[in-house]
DNA sequence: CTATTTCGTCAACCACGTTGACTACCTTAC
DNA sequence: GTAAGGTAGTCAACGTGGTTGACGAAATAG
């Protein structure tokens, strides 16, 4: 494969961390699609997450997501739409229109931590336990400046 | 942050990788604008390197990139318009339209490949370079299966 | 010479992001 | 109590990067 020539030693590690990350992200969504949630795409994970136990608004969504409100509104319409989120006036504030997860959101989200901790054991059978943890202690070093920003314009589209 | 949840050890792992290649693209396309480059998006580098020197088609590129022929076209008809790339005819086949890096897609190219050099060594300043080698050797071994596609739609949209 | 395949493109569509403008509402200050 | 200012959500237009389907032109196979 061209990018992974060997007189590019450069190129190795963002593709080699791409790749890594593609791998889990495909198999937790093939496992997932599986288990009763076919629709749920890559993202949406993450702003599960992100929405929480507690509920948010899309306004606070955007800033923990680093996307504009808008976006992050765009992406909760997409998640009502199929039934993983779900919305609710906020009494004590006209304004705001609460974020929720829905019981079958939260199903999603428990099923997606048991995949990825699947997933991980199978990392740590094949390269060893020690080597997934220093694995993830080297990352978490090197990758501590750019945290959990989920923007793709940055590197993808706008 | 909710995801680095330490009572959810797996979602860990893909977050780190994803983190870690956000840093790196973005470094490298914060130094490349400094260089000249500002047009330069994350995508475009791997696309140049799969035209590489012997230039290719649009069908070609497709394949070698893991998306449809159609969208391949529609990356280089965007890389012709910022000077990246060019094409021409084919003169022994009337069909195919060839499609080759142009002096300043080299020379973004060439700057790429060290800037990224470059980075490799801050991470081997701070890791060791043993642990990088030994880093960059276990995610070849995990992510050996999806090598080089670049078909968001797996994990993002349509 | 005809049938099939292949290459490139067009058109419509979707996911995901952006900025700008606008309304509705809360809050603060006078 | 009202005017002023900030904040939440939405709409519209746009850009990037993907998809499928359809189609003409050119190469190839029979």
């Amino acid at each position: 494969m061209a990018t992974a020539d060997p007189a590019r030693p450069g190129f190795h590690l963002p593709l080699l961390l791409l790749a890594g990350f593609r791998t889990l992200i495909d198999d937790l969504h093939a496992e997932l699609a599986r288990e009763g949630h076919p629709e749920l795409r890559p993202l949406h994970g993450f702003v599960l997450q992100a929405v929480g136990a507690d509920g948010t608004t899309a306004s606070e969504l955007g800033q923990k997501l680093g996307i504009s409100k808008q976006a992050a509104g765009k992406t909760v319409d997409r998640l009502v739409a199929v039934g993983y989120l779900e919305r609710a006036d906020d009494p004590s504030d006209a304004r705001r229109r609460l974020v929720r997860v829905t019981p079958r959101g939260a199903d999603g989200l428990r099923r997606s931590a048991e995949i990825f901790d699947r997933l991980r054991a199978r990392w740590a059978d094949t390269l060893g336990p020690d080597r997934v943890t220093a694995l993830e202690d080297d990352l978490g070093t090197m990758a501590s400046a750019n945290w959990f920003r989920l923007d793709m314009p940055g590197w993808f589209g706008g």
